[in-house]
DNA sequence: AACGAGCGCAACCGCTGTTTG
DNA sequence: GCAAACAGCGGTTGCGCTCGT
């Protein structure tokens, strides 16, 4: 089966000499529907893992570092696929200012999303606001804007939504986006349906079945199209804060929100609940009235700064965009949210 | 309708650390 | 102890899609 538009599907590697002969046309780019199926199953009855020789073994012409890929970031059952919801969006701003660029590591915490993804997701999106702002990504501006602009508007945004939600339906409100079958491979949308142990397509326009692990190991996918299923149980859970305590740690405690964390003072996976309403005595930092009051002078000055930044280049294209606010704090209603926080810290 | 620019994301690359024989 | 193979990570690339003109 042919993938539209992949120019360089037949290209050839070259291989050591130790490398077997048939393996000397390896070949590149995208994924076919025929590699995914046989990579599947060959996982689902071997197990993953010496990657070289599953590979070889599957009788994929494809490296051992590419089944890899294909397989962690995008075949595996528990793989979430959507949006990335406010969040994970509030969760990845947090740890990257904690960790950096250690992608793998933030995305031990966002069950479900893999690096390459949460590493795109900062490219595309908080990179460029950093473009937009003219400053560096790593710049004291920026991340001062992040600390006291973003991430604070993200917590507003988050709450409002429960509170909305909590208003509107008797639905739980996690915030969290299961579409997880929005994705534009199309190859993957199609709906499957698990008969007789093996995975088959049903191409029907009904919800597709969710399987989870369990119906994943040992079945068959045995139809020339299929749909990757997000693992239900990963993707809801929501008890690993029953036995956990939930204490903001260092950085934390200037935000109004807090992440659960072990005895040892280590964040804990915290699945899709993670965040915790605001105790009684944080509450005053909580409301939408004066999100900043807790904010040490150091702070509000970095929200100074901001301003003076923004006085610079008043017309910049930050300021006036609008479109999906989602991920887009530099809007109208932020600048003028801003300005009121600021003349309320004057007064 | 056609075209180009920009964006999002899957896949690849190169490097480093770890494991295995 | 050493070399080769493997595994994993972060950075980069390129293609398809969307949207504005």
């Amino acid at each position: 089966m042919e993938v539209k538009g992949s120019s360089n599907n037949n290209k050839r590697v070259l291989l050591s000499s130790s490398e077997d002969e048939d393996m000397m046309d390896l070949r590149r780019g995208p994924w076919t529907v025929d590699e995914d199926l046989t990579l599947i199953n060959y996982i689902a009855t071997h197990g993953e893992g010496r990657w070289n020789s599953l590979a070889r073994s599957a009788g994929l012409k494809r490296t051992g570092k590419s089944c890899r890929l294909r397989w962690l970031n995008y075949l595996r059952p528990d793989v979430r696929r959507g949006n990335i919801t406010l969040e994970e969006q509030l969760l990845i701003l947090e740890l990257h200012t904690r960790w950096g660029n250690r992608w793998s590591k933030i995305a031990q915490y966002l069950p479900g999303r893999t690096d390459n993804e949460i590493k795109n997701y900062w490219r595309t999106r908080v990179q460029k606001h950093a473009k937009q702002l003219k400053c560096d990504v790593n710049s004291k501006q920026f991340k001062d804007a992040m600390r006291y602009l973003w991430m604070p508007r993200l917590v507003e945004r988050i709450q409002a939504a429960a509170a909305a939600a909590a208003t509107t339906t008797t639905a739980p409100a996690t915030g969290i986006n299961n579409n997880a079958y929005s994705h534009n491979n199309n190859h993957l949308n199609n709906n499957f349906e698990v008969h007789n142990g093996k995975m088959v397509l049903t191409n029907t326009t009904t919800p597709p079945t969710v399987m989870n692990n369990n119906d994943f190991v040992g079945s068959q996918i045995t139809t020339q199209s299929y749909n990757t299923p997000e693992n239900s149980s990963t993707a809801a859970s929501s008890d690993s804060f029953g036995t956990t305590q939930v204490s903001p740690i260092s950085d934390f405690n200037d935000y109004n929100y807090s992440v659960p964390v072990n005895s040892n003072n280590n964040i804990i996976n915290p699945g899709d609940n993670f965040y915790q309403p605001c105790s009684s005595s944080q509450q005053v930092s909580c409301n939408n009235e004066n999100p900043y009051g807790l904010l040490s002078h150091q702070q509000q000055q970095g929200i100074m700064d901001l301003q003076t930044m923004m006085m610079v280049e008043p017309n910049t294209p930050w300021m006036m965009q609008s479109g999906d606010s989602s991920d887009n704090f530099w809007n109208v209603e932020n600048m003028l949210f801003l300005e009121q926080q600021l003349m309320n810290d004057n007064m």
